[in-house]
Formats: C-alpha cells, structure tokens, sequence
RNA sequence: GCGCCCGUAGCUCAGCCGGAUAGAGCAACGGAUUUCUAAUCCGUGGGUCGGGUGUUCGAGUCACCCCGGGCGCGCCA
C-alpha cells in the first residue's frame, strides 16, 4: 500500500520526477499493447551502461503469461512514446527495457527543480497523523549513547515525514515512573550530598541511586525501604511526590541541554507517570473484553492462537496490584489515537524490545484498533572492541559528554585546516560538524545493524560522511563568496561538459529519494544519495571551471552550484544536520 | 528449550517488494594541484555474498536445515 504512494502523490504537481513521468508511459505503453497495466517496475537504473532509468516489466509479464520476456519487451517499446524525454528505448539482458534521458530533457527538468523551493518533492495526498514515539529518556539517569540512535533516527524520520505533508506529534515517552523510584527516593534521603546536588544535581541523584543500588543488593532491610518509598511515592505521599518532582526537573534540565546540542525538539513529552490514572481503566477494560485474564493473582493476556507469542504471556497487573509498563504502553495506545487522533504510531525504539512491542501491538488489534503500529526497530552502538559502547570503567557513556567530545575533535580538525577563522566562527563551525557527524555517522548506516563508533571514520573527509557532505557545500559557498554575486536567474541551463549532466541527474533524482526513506524508514537512503550527489558534485568542480568559465556557461553553471547546494542543505537538513557556510 | 536480528573485499559498510558482470569508503599502490577551499579528483589490485539443500527463466535477496555472533523470553523498564 505505502509503496504506491511516492507515484500516485506526485500526480497533483505541475513537476514529476522522470521516474513518474516514465512510470505513465509505461502503463500506456502496456495499455495500448493490450497487456496488463501493473507489471513490474520502473527504477532508477542499477548501472550506467544501461542508461538512466530501467524496468522488469517484461519479465514480471513473460513470467505472468509465459510468453518470451525479449519478444513482450519488443512489443512494449512499440508502443512507448517517450520521445520527449529519453532517446530511443533500448531491449537489453533477459527483456528489461532500458531509458537514457536526453539532455535536453535534463536541462529543462533542472530548470524546474531550480525554481521550486521543494526542489521537486512532492507532498504526499494521503497526509497521516502520525505520533512518533522516539527518545525516551529514563529520569535520575543521564542521556548515554543507548539514546542516540532513536533520537537522532526518530529526529530525522519526524523531519522527512513532515517535508513530505504528513502532520508529526513528536511525543518523548520519558521514563519517569516505575520501580526504580523507591531507590531513587531511599537514595536522596539518606545518601545525598547537598553541595554536590548543587554542583552537579544529576550528577549527585545518579551517585545516590547506584549507591543505594548497592546496599540494597546486600542487605535486604535496604531492599524493603526501598521497596516502602515506591509505595509511598505511588500512595501519593507527599514529601516523596515532592523529591520526584525535584528529580524529573533535574533530568529535565540535562535532557533539555542535549537537545539543544542535538537540535531536537518534542511537541509533547508525555512520561510514563502521565498515563497514571488511566491504568486500572485499562486493565478493567481489558479483563471485561476478555482479552485479559487473571493467571496466579496476576492479570495476563495470553496470545494462544498466535504460534510466536504463544508461549509468551504479557502482564498488565502484578500480583501485588501494581501495574507495569506494559499496562502503561497500552494506557499509551489509547490515548494516542483516541485523544491525538492518531492514525499511525511510529515507536524508535531499540531491537531488544522487540518482543514488547509484538505484544502491545497485538493487543491494539485485539481492541479493535485499525491504526497503523509500528515498531522501528534498529541496532545498538557497540564500541570498537564491538561491544556495548561503554567507558573504560564499564559504565554508560554520558551522550552529553560523547557530543561535547565530538565538538572539541571537530574543532582541533577546524582550527588544523583553516587556522584564520576567528573564535565565534570556529566554535560555530565545529559544532556544527561535529554533531553533524555523530547524526550521520548513525543515519548513514541500515538501522537494523549494531554499528561501530568510531570518532576517526566519522570526522573523516573523505568517504560517506558528514564533514565531506559540509565540504561539498562550503566549497560551493566559496564560489559564491569570492564573486559576491547571488545566484543568477537563468531561464536556460546549458550543459557541455559530462560532469555537468551527471549533476543534473542526480539533482533530478533527489525528489525521487527522498519519498523512499520512509518505505522502510531508511535515513540511510538518503545519506547514500547525498554521498553520491557530493561525489559527482566534487567530479564537476574538478572538470568545470565556473568563474572563470564564459557568459551562459558560467551562469548555468553558477546556477548548478546554487541549486547543489540547496540540495545538500536540505538533504541534511532532513536528517536534522546542520551546514556551515566555511570549514 | 523457544523466538527475533545479524553474517557481503584485510577493516567499516551499501545492496528496498528476487532481476543484467555484487558496489562504496578506509587501508595498499600509481597519478593529478603555482586552486573557484588538495578539506579534492582520476586510476589499479582485492569476493565460492558463513555453509548446504531447495523454489525458478533468474537467488546476496525467498523457503528449509546447519554453523557462528548478538539480543529477548510471567510479575524490571
């Protein structure tokens, strides 16, 4: 279903992208063949010598009606009126179909592009309401690394979603309930240092909590104070309300500094404690459906007829009464679609969850919930031994403490290479590469894999990352610094030189990426476009001199520069980067 | 025990619903610059896609089995 979307949107534009346009003519093509009209696909070609664009559609047909896949393919080009667009089709391999765009066609599409401030993304005419879960946070902990990837991923997805027409709740799920609180309130009022809560009061709350971790291991009279500050604090006692409060404003205060580094923002941040109230309705209502049951004083939904969950119970009420975080996502659900209006719910959350979420999921179906649910699921960051990424003393390593590392190895790099910036602007600068780098060190890998962090591969120069994608676009900025001219109005592009048609192409190609991230939710799309786009950008500036080129060669060419650059500050903008405008 | 994810060049990784001779970067080697930022570009070498069986015109991609690694599985979140 989704996947039929990126052409049908297209279709309200006055501008296509030429895979749409061919995509038309194509189905014509089939039509007046007589063949069936949805056969294969048309796709970006997978390799230069067979030009720019390819389909299958005569294998996918040779297959359907058993008929000789070449000869279908024949029969096709026939009836293909693409002339406008591509030189003449070609029949090639097994039987797919090959298109080459003419330049002429390249030239007047750039033109196009040039002059749309969506550099030809469309928006999408089937918007969603869509609530993204991303982030999440624990209070009394700091943000480590572990919170990376759905912050940086769940950042880039609200973006790229929203780009394409879609309304974004961005929703931070903060985890600012649950057990660990009877620790977090024995520690403050027996282990807190005041002076230290005042230097550092994250710090000091953490300290307190592992500390009174420790002892609780030990000794079991700690373990059952503890066990009485959670009751109190879920009693609703007030001096333990109190101290939680306190807490999560202190979290927040360290959540609130990362985003700011991170350039993140949240439209809602509905913690776990938010969805209190709500939970013996849920539990209530899902025993009265059936869906639940009471299994040994707990309340249990079994998923019998479902073989992978079968043996998999999922418990919304403890023996004790107490309700756990499962009733809480449940709680989540509701209020989402029924109070957010919510058609889809994205939920960024790690791998190891997995299991969790097939389970609230299946719940949401079993209400009656036709929303679409998703679980996004992706990999941890593992440090270059390949394990968990931790600090030489094995603990978490703090995320505010990783970014601002990342700034000062960015800046060492800055200060290297280009040594007459002044402070402000290399502080700027290295900031904006640094976390640039740290994003799409992570956006450019599949969010499916564990990946390697590594501060030397992701502040490289060369290769797929961010500072290479900065530099493209700083060398173009420079262009038009040394000139002082804006970029030219041209009502034609001329293209010459190969360089400068690849460029085009690939200009051309950024409106049909970028609709694709999301049919999988794949950043890493994006990033591999932009790697290349920079690429062919570097090739054209190499080949082809701009300012000193002569008159409609430089302008075009001047105007080729401006709009690379406006896909490149886009494209990285989408993954939530920032560009600099010199390095 | 059951389930999920991963295994592609020396290293780090792309490769969407099966499609043409599996691609990048790093590293190695060889070239290019009195520059619009060499912070770059061009080229060379490098692979039984963990192993096997099967499905079909076609398998890195799908199915089943095995090996290796990671993660998860009633009262934590």
């Amino acid at each position: 279903m989704r996947r039929s979307q990126s052409a049908a949107t297209v279709q309200r534009f006055s501008m296509e992208t030429f895979q749409s346009l061919l995509e038309k003519k194509l189905s014509a093509a089939l039509a007046n063949a007589g063949l069936p009209a949805a056969a294969g696909e048309l796709t970006q070609a997978t390799d230069p010598r067979f030009g720019d664009y390819q389909t299958n559609a005569a294998l996918v047909l040779g297959k359907q009606c058993s008929e000789n896949p070449r000869a279908l393919a024949e029969k096709i080009v026939v009836h293909l009126s693409v002339n406008d667009l591509c030189e003449p089709p070609a029949v090639a391999g097994a039987g797919f179909i090959n298109f080459g765009l003419r330049p002429a066609a390249i030239e007047e599409k750039a033109l196009e592009i040039l002059q749309d401030q969506r550099l030809g993304v469309a928006e999408t005419e089937t918007a969603r309401r869509i609530v993204i879960d991303f982030g999440s946070p624990n209070v009394a902990k700091p943000m480590h690394v572990g919170h990376i990837r759905s912050t940086v991923l769940g950042d880039a997805l609200a973006r790229i979603a929203q780009f394409l027409g879609h309304e974004v709740v961005r929703d931070n799920h903060i985890g600012d309930w649950g057990t660990q609180f009877g620790m977090v309130i024995y520690g403050w009022k027996n282990l807190l240092d005041r002076e230290a809560l005042q230097r550092n009061p994250l710090a000091e709350i953490v300290r307190a909590y592992k500390e009174t971790n420790q002892r609780a291991t030990s000794d079991p009279q700690v373990r059952e104070a503890c066990r009485q500050e959670l009751v109190k604090l879920q009693a609703g006692d007030k001096e333990n309300i109190d101290i939680w409060n306190e807490c999560v404003a202190f979290s927040m205060q360290d959540f609130e500094h990362v985003y700011k580094l991170l350039n993140v923002h949240y439209d809602l941040q509905c913690g776990e404690s938010f969805y209190n109230d709500r939970l013996p309705g849920v539990v209530d209502r899902l025993l009265k459906s059936g869906i639940a049951e009471i299994s040994e004083g707990a309340v249990v939904v079994f998923f019998r007829d479902n073989p992978e969950l079968a043996d998999k119970p999922l418990i919304i009420r403890k023996r004790d009464g107490g309700f756990n975080y499962a009733t809480t996502d449940i709680a989540t659900v509701d209020y989402r679609i029924n109070e957010l209006n919510a058609d889809t719910i994205w939920y960024v959350v790690g791998a190891p969850q997995t299991l969790h979420f097939k389970q609230i999921l299946e719940v949401a179906r079993r209400e009656g919930y036709t929303a679409d649910l998703r679980h996004i699921i992706f990999g941890s960051v593992l440090g270059e031994d390949r394990k968990l990424m931790k600090t030489r003393s094995g603990e978490n390593v703090p995320l505010r403490e990783l970014l601002e590392e990342a700034c000062r190895r960015a800046r060492r790099i800055v200060e290297e290479k280009n040594p007459n910036l002044n402070e402000e602007e290399k502080t700027d600068i290295a900031e904006k590469i640094g976390i640039g780098a740290v994003k799409y060190a992570d956006l450019s890998q599949y969010r499916m894999t564990d990946y390697i962090f590594s501060w030397e591969k992701m502040l490289a120069l060369h290769g797929n990352t961010a500072p290479y994608l900065q530099n493209a676009y700083v060398r173009i900025r420079s262009i038009f610094r040394k000139t002082g001219e804006n970029a030219p109005q041209i009502d034609k592009f001329v293209f010459g030189d190969p360089a400068e048609i690849d460029l085009a192409k690939r200009l051309c190609q950024f409106a049909e990426i970028v609709p694709q991230v999301l049919n999988g939710f794949r950043p890493n799309i994006l990033t591999n476009y932009l790697f290349e786009l920079a690429n062919s950008f570097h090739a054209f500036y190499e080949a082809c001199p701009v300012l000193k080129s002569e008159v409609p060669t430089r302008s075009s060419r001047l105007a080729l520069c401006d709009l690379t650059a406006r896909a490149l500050r886009r494209g990285l903008g989408l993954l939530g980067i920032k560009m600099p405008e010199k390095m």
